[in-house]
DNA sequence: CCTACCGATCGGTAGG
DNA sequence: CCTACCGATCGGTAGG
Protein backbone atom coordinates (compact mmCIF):
# COMPACT_ATOMS: atom_id res chain seq x y z
CA UNK A 1 0.00 0.00 0.00
CA UNK A 2 1.84 2.92 -1.33
CA UNK A 3 1.51 6.11 0.31
CA UNK A 4 3.92 7.78 -1.73
CA UNK A 5 5.82 6.64 -4.91
CA UNK A 6 9.05 5.36 -4.60
CA UNK A 7 11.46 8.38 -4.71
CA UNK A 8 12.28 8.35 -8.74
CA UNK A 9 8.59 8.28 -9.79
CA UNK A 10 6.63 11.37 -8.57
CA UNK A 11 4.61 12.92 -11.41
CA UNK A 12 1.13 12.53 -10.68
CA UNK A 13 0.79 12.32 -7.02
CA UNK A 14 1.86 15.77 -6.68
CA UNK A 15 -1.24 17.01 -8.06
CA UNK A 16 -3.21 14.81 -6.58
CA UNK A 17 -2.08 15.76 -3.02
CA UNK A 18 -2.66 19.37 -3.66
CA UNK A 19 -6.38 18.22 -4.82
CA UNK A 20 -7.08 16.58 -1.63
CA UNK A 21 -7.83 18.76 1.61
CA UNK A 22 -5.44 19.50 4.77
CA UNK A 23 -3.18 22.45 5.07
CA UNK A 24 -1.10 22.45 1.49
CA UNK A 25 2.14 22.14 3.28
CA UNK A 26 1.71 18.48 4.64
CA UNK A 27 1.06 16.90 1.57
CA UNK A 28 3.24 14.09 0.24
CA UNK A 29 5.07 16.78 -1.61
CA UNK A 30 4.97 18.90 1.42
CA UNK A 31 6.71 16.12 4.02
CA UNK A 32 9.73 15.58 1.03
CA UNK A 33 10.14 19.38 1.17
CA UNK A 34 10.03 19.64 4.42
CA UNK A 35 12.40 16.18 4.61
CA UNK A 36 14.99 18.09 2.24
CA UNK A 37 14.88 21.68 4.45
CA UNK A 38 14.89 20.08 7.49
CA UNK A 39 17.99 17.46 6.75
CA UNK A 40 20.30 20.19 4.80
CA UNK A 41 19.95 21.71 8.31
CA UNK A 42 21.06 19.33 10.40
CA UNK A 43 24.06 18.55 8.28
CA UNK A 44 25.10 21.58 8.36
CA UNK A 45 24.87 22.03 12.06
CA UNK A 46 26.25 18.25 12.82
CA UNK A 47 27.95 17.37 9.55
CA UNK A 48 27.24 14.19 7.91
CA UNK A 49 28.43 11.54 10.13
CA UNK A 50 26.40 13.45 12.79
CA UNK A 51 23.42 14.20 11.02
CA UNK A 52 20.97 11.15 12.03
CA UNK A 53 18.16 10.01 10.46
CA UNK A 54 16.60 9.60 13.85
CA UNK A 55 16.87 13.45 14.64
CA UNK A 56 15.66 14.42 11.26
CA UNK A 57 12.69 12.11 11.38
CA UNK A 58 12.16 13.36 14.83
CA UNK A 59 12.24 17.10 13.93
CA UNK A 60 9.38 16.11 11.05
CA UNK A 61 7.26 14.46 13.80
CA UNK A 62 7.20 11.01 12.30
CA UNK A 63 9.33 7.70 12.64
CA UNK A 64 12.52 7.01 11.04
CA UNK A 65 11.74 3.87 9.25
CA UNK A 66 8.61 6.47 7.45
CA UNK A 67 11.97 8.48 5.81
CA UNK A 68 12.31 5.73 3.63
CA UNK A 69 9.47 6.53 1.62
CA UNK A 70 10.87 9.62 0.75
CA UNK A 71 14.34 8.63 0.32
CA UNK A 72 16.72 5.99 -0.93
CA UNK A 73 19.46 6.37 1.32
CA UNK A 74 21.39 8.76 3.54
CA UNK A 75 24.21 9.28 1.24
CA UNK A 76 21.10 9.55 -2.02
CA UNK A 77 19.51 12.08 0.63
CA UNK A 78 22.92 14.37 0.77
CA UNK A 79 23.86 13.86 -3.07
CA UNK A 80 20.57 15.10 -3.62
CA UNK A 81 20.85 18.02 -1.27
CA UNK A 82 24.55 18.34 -2.49
CA UNK A 83 23.10 18.94 -6.08
CA UNK A 84 20.19 21.16 -5.11
CA UNK A 85 23.06 23.18 -3.06
CA UNK A 86 24.88 23.57 -6.11
CA UNK A 87 22.23 24.41 -8.51
CA UNK A 88 20.90 26.90 -6.38
CA UNK A 89 25.13 28.60 -6.49
CA UNK A 90 24.53 28.44 -10.22
CA UNK A 91 21.66 30.44 -10.27
CA UNK A 92 22.64 33.12 -7.76
CA UNK A 93 26.04 33.66 -9.20
CA UNK A 94 23.77 34.34 -12.16
CA UNK A 95 24.10 35.64 -16.20
CA UNK A 96 25.95 39.06 -14.86
CA UNK A 97 29.36 37.74 -15.86
CA UNK A 98 28.18 36.63 -19.05
CA UNK A 99 30.51 37.93 -21.23
CA UNK A 100 28.63 36.87 -24.89
CA UNK A 101 28.48 40.26 -26.52
CA UNK A 102 32.01 41.18 -25.86
CA UNK A 103 34.39 43.45 -28.36
CA UNK A 104 30.98 45.88 -29.57
CA UNK A 105 30.81 49.14 -28.82
CA UNK A 106 29.51 48.54 -25.47
CA UNK A 107 31.79 46.27 -24.00
CA UNK A 108 32.24 48.87 -20.71
CA UNK A 109 30.24 47.90 -17.29
CA UNK A 110 32.27 45.87 -15.80
CA UNK A 111 32.77 46.84 -12.26
CA UNK A 112 28.84 47.34 -12.43
CA UNK A 113 28.36 43.72 -13.15
CA UNK A 114 30.55 42.18 -10.99
CA UNK A 115 29.07 44.55 -8.43
CA UNK A 116 25.63 42.76 -9.42
CA UNK A 117 27.33 39.26 -9.44
CA UNK A 118 28.91 39.66 -5.76
CA UNK A 119 25.39 40.50 -4.48
CA UNK A 120 23.62 37.93 -5.98
CA UNK A 121 26.04 35.88 -4.29
CA UNK A 122 25.96 37.41 -0.81
CA UNK A 123 22.05 37.08 -1.04
CA UNK A 124 22.25 34.00 -1.76
CA UNK A 125 24.56 33.03 1.30
CA UNK A 126 22.31 34.97 3.59
CA UNK A 127 18.99 33.24 2.47
CA UNK A 128 20.27 29.63 2.11
CA UNK A 129 23.29 29.51 4.89
CA UNK A 130 23.04 25.76 4.83
CA UNK A 131 23.74 25.55 0.98
CA UNK A 132 27.56 26.98 1.15
CA UNK A 133 27.40 24.19 4.73
CA UNK A 134 26.20 20.91 2.49
CA UNK A 135 29.57 21.96 0.01
CA UNK A 136 32.26 22.59 2.74
CA UNK A 137 31.03 19.02 3.75
CA UNK A 138 31.26 17.71 0.87
CA UNK A 139 35.17 18.65 0.34
CA UNK A 140 36.04 17.98 3.58
CA UNK A 141 34.27 15.08 5.01
CA UNK A 142 33.22 12.32 3.38
CA UNK A 143 34.64 8.78 2.79
CA UNK A 144 34.52 5.92 -0.14
CA UNK A 145 31.51 5.80 -3.10
CA UNK A 146 30.25 9.49 -1.19
CA UNK A 147 33.34 11.60 -1.62
CA UNK A 148 34.14 10.52 -5.00
CA UNK A 149 30.74 11.26 -5.95
CA UNK A 150 30.29 14.65 -4.45
CA UNK A 151 33.89 15.58 -5.70
CA UNK A 152 33.20 15.25 -9.02
CA UNK A 153 29.90 17.69 -8.86
CA UNK A 154 32.32 19.91 -6.79
CA UNK A 155 35.03 19.89 -9.11
CA UNK A 156 32.72 20.64 -12.22
CA UNK A 157 31.22 23.01 -10.75
CA UNK A 158 34.26 24.83 -9.69
CA UNK A 159 36.14 24.59 -12.88
CA UNK A 160 33.05 25.59 -14.83
CA UNK A 161 33.08 28.98 -12.58
CA UNK A 162 36.53 29.93 -13.09
CA UNK A 163 36.06 29.46 -16.20
CA UNK A 164 33.63 32.49 -16.63
CA UNK A 165 35.51 34.50 -14.50
CA UNK A 166 38.22 34.45 -16.49
CA UNK A 167 36.56 34.80 -19.28
CA UNK A 168 35.22 37.95 -17.64
CA UNK A 169 38.35 39.25 -16.45
CA UNK A 170 39.92 39.15 -20.43
CA UNK A 171 37.02 41.17 -21.45
CA UNK A 172 37.29 43.48 -18.56
CA UNK A 173 40.97 43.79 -19.44
CA UNK A 174 40.51 44.17 -23.41
CA UNK A 175 38.43 47.31 -21.98
CA UNK A 176 40.97 48.78 -19.89
CA UNK A 177 38.56 48.70 -17.12
CA UNK A 178 41.10 46.87 -15.14
CA UNK A 179 44.80 46.81 -14.89
CA UNK A 180 46.63 44.01 -17.49
CA UNK A 181 46.99 41.02 -14.93
CA UNK A 182 46.67 37.90 -16.15
CA UNK A 183 43.25 37.03 -16.18
CA UNK A 184 44.09 34.03 -14.65
CA UNK A 185 45.27 35.72 -11.69
CA UNK A 186 42.78 37.93 -11.45
CA UNK A 187 40.03 35.10 -11.07
CA UNK A 188 42.15 33.47 -8.34
CA UNK A 189 42.01 36.53 -6.77
CA UNK A 190 38.35 36.80 -6.70
CA UNK A 191 37.89 33.17 -5.67
CA UNK A 192 40.25 34.18 -2.88
CA UNK A 193 37.98 37.35 -2.05
CA UNK A 194 34.52 35.51 -1.96
CA UNK A 195 35.88 32.38 -0.41
CA UNK A 196 37.30 34.74 2.65
CA UNK A 197 34.03 36.84 2.76
CA UNK A 198 31.84 33.42 3.12
CA UNK A 199 33.86 31.85 5.09
CA UNK A 200 33.62 34.93 7.81
CA UNK A 201 30.02 34.60 7.30
CA UNK A 202 30.12 31.12 8.47
CA UNK A 203 31.71 32.39 11.54
CA UNK A 204 29.69 35.37 12.23
CA UNK A 205 26.65 33.41 12.29
CA UNK A 206 24.35 34.47 14.96
CA UNK A 207 24.22 38.30 15.11
CA UNK A 208 27.57 39.42 13.84
CA UNK A 209 26.90 38.93 10.46
CA UNK A 210 25.50 42.59 10.38
CA UNK A 211 28.86 44.04 11.21
CA UNK A 212 30.05 42.47 8.03
CA UNK A 213 27.25 43.17 5.88
CA UNK A 214 27.65 46.83 6.78
CA UNK A 215 31.51 46.72 5.61
CA UNK A 216 30.54 44.86 2.55
CA UNK A 217 30.46 47.92 0.33
CA UNK A 218 33.90 49.01 1.50
CA UNK A 219 36.12 45.91 1.36
CA UNK A 220 33.86 45.76 -2.53
CA UNK A 221 35.70 48.91 -2.95
CA UNK A 222 39.22 48.28 -1.54
CA UNK A 223 39.26 44.89 -3.74
CA UNK A 224 38.17 46.35 -7.13
CA UNK A 225 40.84 49.42 -6.12
CA UNK A 226 43.71 46.58 -6.63
CA UNK A 227 42.48 45.38 -10.13
CA UNK A 228 41.34 48.57 -11.38
CA UNK A 229 44.63 50.67 -9.90
CA UNK A 230 46.74 52.18 -12.14
CA UNK A 231 44.44 51.29 -14.83
CA UNK A 232 42.64 53.52 -17.45
CA UNK A 233 40.15 54.16 -15.22
CA UNK B 1 49.60 -1.38 37.40
CA UNK B 2 49.76 1.66 35.58
CA UNK B 3 51.40 1.20 32.25
CA UNK B 4 50.84 5.43 32.20
CA UNK B 5 50.12 8.04 34.50
CA UNK B 6 46.46 9.29 33.83
CA UNK B 7 46.70 11.79 31.82
CA UNK B 8 47.30 14.74 33.81
CA UNK B 9 50.37 13.75 35.43
CA UNK B 10 53.24 13.09 32.97
CA UNK B 11 56.46 14.56 34.83
CA UNK B 12 58.63 11.97 35.22
CA UNK B 13 57.73 9.00 33.34
CA UNK B 14 58.44 11.06 30.33
CA UNK B 15 62.36 10.58 31.34
CA UNK B 16 62.16 6.60 31.89
CA UNK B 17 60.84 5.90 28.56
CA UNK B 18 64.08 7.59 27.04
CA UNK B 19 66.24 5.39 29.10
CA UNK B 20 64.20 2.42 28.36
CA UNK B 21 65.77 0.42 24.98
CA UNK B 22 63.24 0.17 21.79
CA UNK B 23 62.94 2.62 19.18
CA UNK B 24 62.71 6.04 20.51
CA UNK B 25 59.24 6.44 18.80
CA UNK B 26 57.92 3.67 20.54
CA UNK B 27 57.97 5.21 24.50
CA UNK B 28 54.75 5.90 26.27
CA UNK B 29 54.92 9.16 25.36
CA UNK B 30 55.28 8.19 21.60
CA UNK B 31 52.39 5.94 21.54
CA UNK B 32 50.42 9.62 23.12
CA UNK B 33 51.96 11.92 20.61
CA UNK B 34 51.69 9.45 17.86
CA UNK B 35 47.58 9.07 18.64
CA UNK B 36 47.81 13.30 18.89
CA UNK B 37 48.39 12.81 15.20
CA UNK B 38 46.58 10.16 13.97
CA UNK B 39 43.66 11.62 15.84
CA UNK B 40 43.77 15.25 14.27
CA UNK B 41 43.93 13.52 10.95
CA UNK B 42 41.06 11.40 11.00
CA UNK B 43 39.09 14.80 12.88
CA UNK B 44 39.87 16.81 9.60
CA UNK B 45 39.33 13.79 7.27
CA UNK B 46 35.86 12.88 8.76
CA UNK B 47 34.45 15.27 11.05
CA UNK B 48 34.03 15.19 14.47
CA UNK B 49 31.32 12.94 14.88
CA UNK B 50 32.64 10.94 11.54
CA UNK B 51 36.41 9.95 13.09
CA UNK B 52 35.75 7.04 15.54
CA UNK B 53 38.10 5.93 18.39
CA UNK B 54 38.01 2.07 16.92
CA UNK B 55 39.98 3.52 13.87
CA UNK B 56 42.36 5.72 15.49
CA UNK B 57 43.31 2.90 17.52
CA UNK B 58 43.29 0.78 14.58
CA UNK B 59 45.80 3.07 12.58
CA UNK B 60 47.84 3.08 15.51
CA UNK B 61 48.37 -0.65 15.79
CA UNK B 62 46.28 -1.35 19.34
CA UNK B 63 43.15 -1.55 20.80
CA UNK B 64 40.65 0.75 21.36
CA UNK B 65 40.23 0.70 25.32
CA UNK B 66 44.16 1.19 25.15
CA UNK B 67 43.22 4.79 24.04
CA UNK B 68 41.69 5.41 27.54
CA UNK B 69 45.44 5.44 29.17
CA UNK B 70 45.86 8.41 27.15
CA UNK B 71 42.93 10.40 27.08
CA UNK B 72 39.78 10.82 29.07
CA UNK B 73 37.19 10.91 26.17
CA UNK B 74 36.69 11.67 22.79
CA UNK B 75 35.50 15.24 23.70
CA UNK B 76 38.72 15.95 25.93
CA UNK B 77 40.99 14.68 22.95
CA UNK B 78 39.58 16.81 20.70
CA UNK B 79 39.88 19.60 22.80
CA UNK B 80 42.93 18.77 23.26
CA UNK B 81 44.01 19.17 19.83
CA UNK B 82 41.89 22.32 19.27
CA UNK B 83 43.90 23.98 21.82
CA UNK B 84 47.09 22.81 20.34
CA UNK B 85 45.88 23.73 16.57
CA UNK B 86 45.11 27.45 18.04
CA UNK B 87 48.35 27.80 19.94
CA UNK B 88 50.50 27.00 16.59
CA UNK B 89 48.43 29.37 15.12
CA UNK B 90 49.23 31.84 17.71
CA UNK B 91 53.02 31.10 17.33
CA UNK B 92 53.29 30.59 13.29
CA UNK B 93 51.42 34.37 13.27
CA UNK B 94 54.42 35.51 15.04
CA UNK B 95 55.65 38.10 16.40
CA UNK B 96 55.93 40.06 12.58
CA UNK B 97 52.95 42.43 13.42
CA UNK B 98 54.12 43.49 16.73
CA UNK B 99 53.63 47.31 17.19
CA UNK B 100 55.71 48.13 20.26
CA UNK B 101 57.83 50.53 19.05
CA UNK B 102 55.19 52.62 17.00
CA UNK B 103 55.55 56.41 16.37
CA UNK B 104 59.75 56.49 16.67
CA UNK B 105 61.41 57.28 14.08
CA UNK B 106 61.87 53.72 12.23
CA UNK B 107 58.04 53.06 11.71
CA UNK B 108 58.43 51.79 8.21
CA UNK B 109 58.52 48.61 6.80
CA UNK B 110 54.90 47.33 7.39
CA UNK B 111 54.79 46.45 3.78
CA UNK B 112 57.85 43.66 4.85
CA UNK B 113 56.18 42.68 8.14
CA UNK B 114 52.77 41.68 6.65
CA UNK B 115 54.54 40.13 4.01
CA UNK B 116 56.89 37.95 6.41
CA UNK B 117 53.64 37.35 8.57
CA UNK B 118 51.76 35.89 5.50
CA UNK B 119 54.53 33.60 4.94
CA UNK B 120 54.17 32.32 8.40
CA UNK B 121 50.88 31.71 7.99
CA UNK B 122 50.95 29.78 4.74
CA UNK B 123 53.91 27.67 5.82
CA UNK B 124 51.79 27.23 8.84
CA UNK B 125 49.01 25.62 6.66
CA UNK B 126 51.14 23.67 4.38
CA UNK B 127 53.11 21.67 7.20
CA UNK B 128 50.09 21.34 9.46
CA UNK B 129 47.00 21.11 7.49
CA UNK B 130 44.79 19.41 9.98
CA UNK B 131 45.21 22.35 12.53
CA UNK B 132 43.11 24.45 10.04
CA UNK B 133 40.51 21.85 9.20
CA UNK B 134 40.07 21.24 12.79
CA UNK B 135 39.17 24.93 13.61
CA UNK B 136 36.72 24.57 10.80
CA UNK B 137 34.86 21.62 12.26
CA UNK B 138 35.16 23.66 15.87
CA UNK B 139 32.80 26.48 14.67
CA UNK B 140 30.16 24.30 12.33
CA UNK B 141 29.65 21.24 13.26
CA UNK B 142 29.93 20.32 17.09
CA UNK B 143 26.57 20.30 20.11
CA UNK B 144 26.20 20.43 23.36
CA UNK B 145 28.93 21.36 25.78
CA UNK B 146 31.63 20.50 23.25
CA UNK B 147 30.66 23.37 20.73
CA UNK B 148 30.61 25.67 24.11
CA UNK B 149 34.11 25.20 25.00
CA UNK B 150 35.39 24.98 21.51
CA UNK B 151 33.73 28.18 20.65
CA UNK B 152 35.16 30.08 23.64
CA UNK B 153 38.68 28.88 22.71
CA UNK B 154 37.97 30.19 19.32
CA UNK B 155 36.42 33.41 19.84
CA UNK B 156 39.13 34.48 22.04
CA UNK B 157 41.74 33.99 19.23
CA UNK B 158 39.92 35.58 16.99
CA UNK B 159 39.51 38.58 19.08
CA UNK B 160 42.69 38.91 20.13
CA UNK B 161 44.02 38.58 16.51
CA UNK B 162 41.67 41.35 15.02
CA UNK B 163 43.07 43.85 17.78
CA UNK B 164 46.58 42.62 16.69
CA UNK B 165 45.66 43.49 12.55
CA UNK B 166 44.07 47.11 13.55
CA UNK B 167 47.05 47.95 15.61
CA UNK B 168 49.96 46.94 13.00
CA UNK B 169 47.02 48.53 10.48
CA UNK B 170 46.59 51.88 12.95
CA UNK B 171 50.68 51.99 12.50
CA UNK B 172 50.85 51.26 8.71
CA UNK B 173 48.30 54.14 8.17
CA UNK B 174 50.42 56.60 10.20
CA UNK B 175 54.07 55.53 8.67
CA UNK B 176 51.86 56.97 5.09
CA UNK B 177 52.58 52.94 3.71
CA UNK B 178 48.75 53.20 3.16
CA UNK B 179 45.95 54.41 2.16
CA UNK B 180 43.94 56.46 4.69
CA UNK B 181 41.27 53.49 5.61
CA UNK B 182 39.67 53.00 8.70
CA UNK B 183 41.88 50.22 10.25
CA UNK B 184 39.32 48.17 11.47
CA UNK B 185 38.25 47.85 7.85
CA UNK B 186 41.89 47.16 6.64
CA UNK B 187 41.76 44.39 9.38
CA UNK B 188 38.76 42.57 7.80
CA UNK B 189 40.24 43.44 4.47
CA UNK B 190 42.97 41.03 5.57
CA UNK B 191 41.20 38.38 7.59
CA UNK B 192 38.87 37.94 4.16
CA UNK B 193 42.18 37.66 2.16
CA UNK B 194 43.65 34.90 4.53
CA UNK B 195 40.57 33.56 4.78
CA UNK B 196 40.01 33.49 1.12
CA UNK B 197 43.28 32.04 0.71
CA UNK B 198 43.36 29.35 2.86
CA UNK B 199 39.81 28.06 2.15
CA UNK B 200 41.44 27.76 -1.33
CA UNK B 201 44.08 25.47 -0.23
CA UNK B 202 42.01 23.23 1.80
CA UNK B 203 40.00 22.90 -1.77
CA UNK B 204 42.99 22.30 -3.47
CA UNK B 205 44.35 19.07 -1.41
CA UNK B 206 45.90 16.71 -3.77
CA UNK B 207 48.47 18.55 -6.30
CA UNK B 208 46.80 21.44 -7.34
CA UNK B 209 47.77 23.11 -4.49
CA UNK B 210 51.36 24.05 -6.36
CA UNK B 211 49.32 26.45 -8.95
CA UNK B 212 47.84 28.41 -6.07
CA UNK B 213 51.23 28.55 -4.46
CA UNK B 214 53.11 29.90 -7.73
CA UNK B 215 50.28 32.35 -8.08
CA UNK B 216 50.60 33.34 -3.97
CA UNK B 217 52.87 36.20 -4.75
CA UNK B 218 50.98 38.10 -7.36
CA UNK B 219 47.96 37.70 -4.99
CA UNK B 220 49.75 39.82 -2.54
CA UNK B 221 50.99 42.40 -4.12
CA UNK B 222 47.22 42.70 -5.99
CA UNK B 223 45.80 42.66 -2.28
CA UNK B 224 48.56 45.32 -1.04
CA UNK B 225 48.06 47.02 -4.13
CA UNK B 226 44.58 47.71 -2.92
CA UNK B 227 45.46 48.82 0.48
CA UNK B 228 48.42 51.35 -1.32
CA UNK B 229 46.69 52.68 -4.33
CA UNK B 230 46.85 56.43 -3.66
CA UNK B 231 48.64 56.57 -0.89
CA UNK B 232 52.41 58.02 -0.26
CA UNK B 233 54.20 55.78 -2.38
C1' DC C 1 48.91 -2.81 26.98
C1' DC C 2 45.01 -6.63 26.64
C1' DT C 3 40.06 -9.39 26.53
C1' DA C 4 35.42 -9.17 27.49
C1' DC C 5 31.65 -6.62 27.71
C1' DC C 6 28.10 -2.53 28.46
C1' DG C 7 23.85 0.18 26.88
C1' DA C 8 22.87 3.32 23.21
C1' DT C 9 22.52 4.41 18.71
C1' DC C 10 23.62 3.86 13.86
C1' DG C 11 21.53 3.14 8.85
C1' DG C 12 18.34 0.18 7.07
C1' DT C 13 14.57 -3.81 6.33
C1' DA C 14 10.15 -6.64 6.90
C1' DG C 15 5.67 -6.41 6.77
C1' DG C 16 1.41 -4.37 7.16
C1' DC D 1 2.49 6.40 7.61
C1' DC D 2 3.42 2.74 11.56
C1' DT D 3 5.69 -1.23 14.91
C1' DA D 4 9.12 -4.48 15.43
C1' DC D 5 13.43 -5.68 14.55
C1' DC D 6 18.26 -6.45 12.15
C1' DG D 7 23.57 -6.61 12.54
C1' DA D 8 27.13 -3.26 13.08
C1' DT D 9 29.28 0.15 15.43
C1' DC D 10 29.43 3.89 18.74
C1' DG D 11 32.03 5.82 23.16
C1' DG D 12 33.28 3.95 27.28
C1' DT D 13 34.09 0.54 31.57
C1' DA D 14 35.72 -3.62 34.38
C1' DG D 15 39.35 -6.01 35.56
C1' DG D 16 43.74 -7.80 35.08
Amino acid sequence: MPWIATPGASTEVETESRLGGGHPADGIQGTRDRLLAVAAELFAERGYAGASLAEMASRLGIRKPSLYNHIESKEALFIELLDHSLEAWREASGPELGVGVEGGGSGGGHRRRLRDHLRGIMDFADESPHAMALCRLAVSQLSGDLEQRAGERLLAQRVDYQARLESFFASARRAGEVGTFDPRLMALSWLTFIDGLLTHQLFSTGGRADLYRERLEELWQLFWRGLAAEAGR
